[in-house]
DNA sequence: GATTAGCACTCTCGACCGTAGAGTGCTAAT
DNA sequence: ATTAGCACTCTACGGTCGAGAGTGCTAATC
């Protein structure tokens, strides 16, 4: 399709102005790469480049810049994966060697580590499980007949509700209802909970309808729990600075919407996944301003037992095989961190 | 210090001014507002607002705009403090009864609500607790010599963590431990615990000060736990379009910031705390896209037992009594929430 | 003494140039 | 196939200009 030169050029071009953010001329390519050609030729080879579409000009006699199409090709084939610098490496984990308590503080972590180590903005998604086990779960007596639910699920995942009793109850009550409940149900699915509970005296009846339906909450909320970061940069990029494609992509952002950004079909995959522009036709259509970014997407986790997602919000124009080799090695991070917890 | 029809203009100039955010001219109040002076006696007040410090202009031959010293007159004297009204009460109560589990969700909840209401940014904080209670605390074992520690603190706080025995122990050996532990420890502070754990065994006298460990950055961390919503109402706003404050005031809530610009000293007041551009000394040293913004801050929860607060940041052009009352309103919803946690 | 009409003055804002510069596409020569 | 030469196009920038808004001052008026 493209001529080995061509591939040089486009490969150029896109370095260039993702250094930039500025169309790139035919002159100053041939000058900075020594190409041993004339100005002419690089410009008759860019316009080949645009009529298949890699290319485009803002406007006549302005140089060009990349299209969607030319930076799939580049991260496809001109690209070259590289190992993240071990400089790089060393900092990620330095950061991650932190005192961190609980899962949520792990992904608040984890979202700055990621959206400062790439400079631009950075969506983390807690771990999720697809049919969660119930590890243990605690009564505790806060007055009367109001009760604590504490409910610890795959093995790390804390979960609590408060609710009401028929009758009061001594909090030596309720641990020996829990410690029952415990023996009965530890290590049980909500499938496997549903077909024992019916014969169940009713304190412990309505304590397992609880269980059930905040497990189920959880196995179906999915992705909802995401935390993001570093706006700022995205922002501060020259392409939204003074313009309203900011506020867009704000308003794009913020609360619930956050999770739907992350392409989910990415996560059956291993390794790290990349859409560019208008590809994810989720974002597409949901606003305008996203049409010019682009999202790389990882996966950690151990398949089949919990994953979360880390992704990367940036504009089209970034460093695809920084980011991609970021968010490769910070995955592998979290997998193990993940490990630790889970065995 | 100013007459009766000083004050009055005052008013207009304020009023007008934040609902259009232009500079509001003489001949405009005597029209809009049935003045019965001309606009050349109009003229000659502002002058005299301008030189006492209420009014500046942006440049000669413009209309006037309130100064900081305009908008705090204007919200001690001539403002008059309305109730929400009562249909956004009621909007604000509907969206309270979602269901919420855990004191995490609340607090996200909270600022999603406020930021909605008042149309700018919102900053809501943990509730916390001056001297941590223990209320319960469980053990459950991960696998092998890997224990997860649950605590329950001042009620409804959960805390969490990971840590190794020496010596591999079962299940049902923690939970003994653990109840122990409970009818030791139940509803000790952290000096009690500390007075009393000398003559433990080793395990429960290391869990016990793991225990401590955890209350006690809890009762430091303060307010470090807080959330944000709504940025894009204030970076929305025409002071802020299109020029790179919006930048600098992004960069300044970003991560561990952003309690700092909760004025902690407004939580011992009850009521509501406004902060007019630069009157807060932290902000305005901290960025200079701070001198045009203010701060609305109000206290929640019970004194003595558990406070949060709940914060509105704007542009120094904003609704003040609207926004107060929304504070208000909110922070009362806020404690009956807690109250019903804490009896 | 307060108010006001009249007026000159100042400043901003948008429209409208004109030019410099960058970069292109085309053509004809190599 | 490559390239020098050249006309052409488009943007960015700076300057000018007039309209409009609003002021401050002064002198007359209530």
């Amino acid at each position: 399709m493209l001529t080995e030169r061509q591939s040089h050029i486009l490969e150029f071009v896109i370095s260039e102005h993702v250094d930039t953010a500025e169309a790139v001329g035919s002159a100053f390519i041939g000058r900075k790469y020594k190409l041993s050609v004339s100005p002419a030729t690089i410009r008759s080879e860019m316009a080949e480049l645009e009529s298949q579409g890699y290319l485009r000009q803002p406007h006549t006699s302005a140089g060009r810049i990349p299209t969607g199409k030319g930076y799939r090709f580049y991260v496809e084939r001109l690209m070259h994966e590289e190992d993240l610098p071990l400089e790089a490496q060393q900092t990620i984990r330095h950061q991650f060697h932190q005192v961190v308590r609980g899962q949520e503080a792990l992904v608040h972590l984890a979202a700055s580590i990621l959206a400062q180590a790439v400079e631009n903005a950075a969506v983390v998604t807690a771990p999720h499980t697809v049919a969660s086990h119930i590890k243990h779960l605690e009564l505790v007596s806060l007055h009367d007949r109001t009760v604590l639910l504490v409910l610890v699920i795959d093995q790390v995942q804390l979960k609590q509700q408060i609710f009401s009793l028929e009758e009061p109850c001594t909090q030596d009550e309720l641990s020996a209802t829990a410690g029952r409940l415990n023996h009965l149900f530890g290590g049980a699915t909500v499938e496997q909970i549903e077909s024992n509970q019916t014969e169940l005296p009713p304190v412990e009846r309505q304590v397992m309808d609880l269980v059930i339906a905040i497990m189920r909450a959880s196995d179906e909320a999915g992705f909802d729990d995401a935390r993001m970061d570093g706006l700022q940069h995205i922002l501060s990029q020259p392409e939204f600075v003074g313009n309203d494609r900011a506020l867009a992509l704000l308003e794009l952002l913020d609360g619930p919407n956050l999770t739907r950004l992350i392409p989910l079909q990415a996560l059956a995959l291993p390794g790290v996944a990349v859409f560019i522009g208008g590809e994810n036709p989720r974002l597409a259509e949901a606003s305008e301003a996203m049409r010019d970014c682009s999202i790389v997407v990882g996966a950690y986790g151990a398949p089949g037992v919990a994953t979360g997602a880390l992704a990367v919000l940036g504009p089209m124009r970034m460093h695809y095989s920084r980011t991609i080799s970021t968010v490769r090695y910070l995955a592998d991070v979290m997998s193990e961190v993940l490990a630790e917890y889970y065995e």
